[in-house]
RNA sequence: GGCCCGGUGGUGUAGCGGCUAACAUACGGCCCUGUCAAGGCUGAGAUCGUGGGUUCGAAUCCCAUCCGGGUCGCCA
């Protein structure tokens, strides 16, 4: 090894030691007959000073030294003067004497600081990744990253779980996510897939007599990019035989109080985990993964809105939509201003607009007056409806109340977002808190309208819930199959979506049925799926799964404000990677032995 | 595909119809033995993403386009 210690490292307990040090220079203060030098690893920062009386051709060496040059530095560490300890560094109570010190390379100019405090345009830091990588909070998501993964490993060790590795070039379905395709150039004209998940591929080795599965798995799914998704991402795939439900999250609440834990023990956790069915969600929050952290639950007022003459509502209400809304606790004293930011942030959710009531004052809500209610034009209410209103909806003199109508689909979304960023705004939102919680009972079907079909809300694989599978049997063209439920199930934190499991279905004539209500004639279930069925036939157990996203959870525990910050290389919104250029054109040799021609 | 934000010395920003395009920092040189975002002096460095247009005159206004970010659609 080129150094016998890590610069991070360094504290009083290596006093008067002789290390040899290596690393990158951070900082160099040149004072003319003195030079300290800031050295750093991957372990952290330490300053040695080089003093020309004492070590002379050490000191030629720190002159010549630039940022981000390579050095190896060999010298005594001592207690630093009193009165110059750092006590913001780690190390700050200590130095290293250089006594020798050797350029193991010179360092262009870096094209940003390598520092934690820096803004860098996001590209720039993309387009040097290896230089971004070496600034210390990269550096730590990445370790936390490990640290994670390795829990997880460890953990499910203990319980029996198989590691097993699924193959990358599969098979493209239409289920789902667009596939990205890969060429076969010995079957041209045909094309493998990478997968979205290894879903069918651990649902074949449950039927193999794996038992427990679990592998840290590459998915890859061809759609738009966001801050919380990439094109390709890490997932805990994990699957069981012989289990219910109950089982599944049981394990799963397990793994992420321990893991947290034992990783993140400065982060607060809730315990045991809060539950709720996916109607309960979507009623109180308007989302299917809330933000359990703060209060500011969602009412629907409808019938109390159809009481007055405000157009927007009437009509609303008229085509099927819904009154609703939450309660900003202590915020009467929302100037006009803040109202008018709001309404715009509404907007800009998609929303047509936003009413407000502000119930200025305090003591019950039997003393308000018509003076103490400040309130939205054409929503001017006698003050008993008022009354009422608040009453429904929680609110309390000194409360602002926010409502909205749509289609109920749509106005929940609208104001689950807007729920979302008052939290952020008011500061509701506990940066160390992780609400972790389960959501269950997920609808089986979702309609498409562009398609005129159902679909699998969750995948087609998700068994129906207990009792529902007579309905399956009953179905006919038409149906309405919204309201059947599934065994399928999400665990959200904090407002995201973190992992995303299901009861399988195991019996093949069910698994048919369900594809039938899809569309898929039986030649198609065959083509696409038939694999799967042919081995259901063969004694499938039954099983189910989670499928945890890693790269979301990191985001979440190291505070990044993007999936990016804790991917080594990920690509921008429009898919690029920008340190390799890729994607890229090819050779028109490629191409040929492949069998593609491009169109213009 | 829609909507929103951004692109000005290496970096981060200011400038929003008339400037020699400003500031900070990094970078080069000189001075300096206890700093830690060291300090002082000094120097070099940008035709303002790209292409059109309007104008006597464009970094600034208009159109198109590219790139980056956020978001809706999409993501079983």
């Amino acid at each position: 090894m080129l150094k016998s210690v890590n610069c991070g490292e360094l504290d009083e307990g290596h006093i008067a030691t002789q290390p040899t040090l290596a690393g990158w220079v951070a900082r160099r203060r040149d004072h003319g007959g003195i030079i300290f030098l800031d050295l750093r690893d991957r372990s952290g920062v330490v300053q040695v000073v080089f003093n020309p009386e004492q070590s002379p051709e050490a000191y030629r060496v720190a002159e010549q030294a630039r940022s981000e040059w390579v050095l190896q530095v060999a010298g005594t560490v001592s207690r630093r003067p009193a009165g110059s300890e750092n006590p913001a560094m780690p190390t700050g109570n200590v130095e290293v004497m250089a006594s020798t010190a050797r350029v193991l390379n010179s360092a262009l100019t870096p094209p940003f600081y390598i520092a934690d405090d820096v803004e860098v345009d996001e590209s720039l830091r993309l387009r040097y990744r290896y230089l971004d990588l070496r600034r210390p909070v990269m550096q730590r998501n990445l370790i936390l990253r490990h640290r994670v993964v390795k829990f997880i490993r460890d953990f499910l060790d203990a319980r029996d779980f198989l590691e097993v590795e699924t193959p990358i070039l599969i098979k493209s379905t239409p289920e789902g996510a667009r596939d990205f395709l890969v060429p076969s150039r010995m079957q041209k004209g045909s094309f493998y897939a990478l997968p979205q998940s290894p879903q069918q591929l651990k649902q074949l080795l449950m039927v193999a007599g794996v038992e427990r599965y679990f592998q840290i798995a590459r998915c890859f799914r061809d759609e738009d990019l966001r801050a919380d998704r990439q094109p390709e991402f890490t997932q805990l795939d994990l699957e069981m035989s012989f289990v219910d439900q109950e089982d599944i999250l049981a394990l799963t609440e397990a793994l992420y109080t321990q893991m947290v834990e034992t990783v993140t023990p400065e982060k607060q956790i809730i315990k045991p985990f809060p539950r709720l069915t996916y109607d309960e969600a979507m009623t109180r929050f308007g989302s299917d993964k809330p933000d359990l952290r703060f209060g500011m639950e969602m009412t629907d007022v409808t019938d109390l809105a159809k009481e007055t003459q405000f157009r927007v509502f009437q009509t609303t209400i008229e085509k099927g939509g819904i009154i609703k809304g939450f309660v900003v606790p202590g915020q009467a004293g929302y100037t006009t201003q803040q109202v008018r930011d709001l309404e715009q942030a509404a907007r800009d959710a998609g929303a047509a607009g936003l009413s407000h009531l502000r119930l200025r004052g305090t003591g019950p809500l039997g003393g308000l007056k018509d003076e103490d209610v400040v309130i939205s034009a054409g929503l001017r209410m006698p003050l008993e409806w008022t009354r009422r209103l608040a009453e429904r909806m929680g609110a309390r003199r000194g409360d602002m109340v926010l409502l909205m109508a749509g289609p109920p689909k749509q106005c929940n979304q609208w104001l689950s977002t807007l729920r979302h960023q008052l939290g952020q705004k008011l500061g509701l939102a506990d940066p160390n808190l992780l609400a972790l919680a389960f959501v269950t009972d997920f609808p089986l079907f979702d309609w498409n309208e562009e398609s005129k079909r159902w679909d699998s809300a969750h995948h087609p694989f998700t068994a129906p819930a207990e009792g529902e599978e007579a309905l399956l049997d009953q179905f006919k063209p038409g149906d309405d199959m919204s309201r059947l439920r599934s065994r399928a199930y999400d665990l959200v934190c904090n407002g995201s979506e973190l992992a995303s499991g299901s009861i399988r279905i195991h019996r093949p004539e069910l698994q048919e049925k369900v594809f039938t209500i899809l569309g898929y004639t039986k030649e198609q279930v065959k083509a696409q799926f038939g694999h799967l069925l042919e081995a259901f036939e063969y004694g499938a157990p039954p099983h189910g799964g989670i499928a945890p996203g890693i790269d979301r959870l990191v985001t979440i525990l190291t505070g990044a404000s993007s999936i990016r910050d804790v991917i080594a290389f990920p690509k921008t919104q429009s898919g690029a990677d920008l340190l390799f250029g890729a994607p890229s054109a090819v050779d028109a040799h490629q191409l040929r032995e492949l069998g593609i021609r491009l169109v213009e």
